[in-house]
DNA sequence: AATAGACATAT
DNA sequence: ATATGTC
């Protein structure tokens, strides 16, 4: 879903303290390769971001969930010095500096981002003058570098929606399509765009000996105007590039899905990540397992059955008894 | 112990 | 065929 963002909220009494803890985050993940503790990091400022008041101790917020000796111990040192002295060494380094850089390229890693720091490149104007050394995702990343970091209006995604929507249409009238993600869910803006695609003909059973006529592929030549470039493309994800007029170019994917699964798939890509959590919770305790998928009881013998048929999103809460929320009540 | 799986690329 | 990297 989204970069190191927390869940937007008005007033955060504890921001400043959460962008040192999102800082050491980004550290973790794109330097040392410490996943665990890019998590761990994360999931403390997300803690702290939903406060309503101001912390004011290392005591107090180990208190909270996921913050434990070590996390207090730097919350002590920044609310007594105003920094916090790893962060401060830790943001002096230059090859730091160059790897949260081209880690910002759509395609390059932090493995690919070491790479390149340790033969000297560390820009993107390094980049431009290596292109050699970037295989075709990164070379997208690195074209459009500028404009994958604006977000996109949500009067924008409309528009791309309708057009999508008129062009997959021509191949047949059946086809389903819904844009999900946080547009889905009443933002006003978002990072990309998530289109996920299914059709009557394309099922679970004639997937498998492939219906030539529903392709992937095929939806994609479709898209021509609007799809400038590709970046991958399989039986059932597209990752590519489409603009509108002068606009910014925008990163669009789009799925193919089955139909028995495909509510179950607008459900998870419409999120939240925290709202899924909750609501996977909430069907285990039914006695049901929710993936991306579908919806399977689960049997005495904790094995889990054959999907529920489910033919709408209202269905799949109705199974597990949650009262249906509307997409923008999903924010988390 | 910590999300999963599609796709590209290298070997 | 398998491993690695990225999304």
């Amino acid at each position: 879903m989204s970069k190191l963002s927390l869940p937007s909220n008005e007033k955060n009494c504890n921001a400043d303290f959460c962008k040192v803890l999102l800082d050491l985050a980004e550290y973790e993940k794109n330097v040392t390769r410490n996943v665990h503790k890019y998590n761990a990091y994360k999931k403390a400022a997300v803690v702290l971001s939903t406060l309503d008041h101001k912390i004011q101790s290392g005591d107090e917020a180990k208190k909270l969930k996921g913050i434990g000796d070590k996390i207090a111990k730097k919350l002590d040192e920044f609310n007594e010095t105003g920094k916090l002295k790893k962060l401060e060494s830790i943001n002096l380094n230059e090859n730091v500096k160059s790897i949260n850089i081209l880690t910002r390229v759509s395609g390059i890693g932090p493995v690919k981002a070491a790479d390149l720091v340790r033969s000297g490149i560390k820009t993107i104007e390094d980049l431009k003058n290596n292109e050699d050394k970037l295989n075709h995702h990164q070379r997208i990343g690195l074209k459009y570098f500028a404009d994958f970091e604006k977000t996109i209006p949500r009067n924008e995604i409309q528009e791309i929606e309708v057009l999508i929507k008129t062009l997959v249409y021509k191949i047949s009238k059946k086809f389903s399509v819904t844009i999900c993600g946080s547009y889905r869910r009443g933002k006003a803006a978002s990072g990309d765009i998530d289109a996920l695609i299914t059709h009557p003909k394309i099922t679970l059973k004639q997937n498998r000996n492939k219906n030539e006529k529903y392709t992937l592929e095929k939806i994609v030549e479709n898209l021509e105007g609007l799809v400038i470039d590709t970046i991958s493309v399989g039986e059932t994800k597209f990752m590519g590039v489409c603009i509108l007029r002068g606009l910014p170019a925008r990163r669009l994917d789009i799925r193919l899905i089955p139909l028995e699964q495909f509510y179950c798939a607008v459900l998870y890509f419409t999120g939240s990540d925290v709202f899924n959590k909750q609501m996977r919770a909430h069907a285990l305790e039914k006695g049901f397992m929710l993936n991306e998928y579908s919806l399977r009881h689960i049997g005495v013998t904790g094995v889990p059955g054959e999907p529920v048929p489910i033919s709408s999103e209202e269905d799949i809460f109705a199974y597990i008894d949650f009262p249906y929320k509307q997409p923008n009540e999903r924010n988390y």
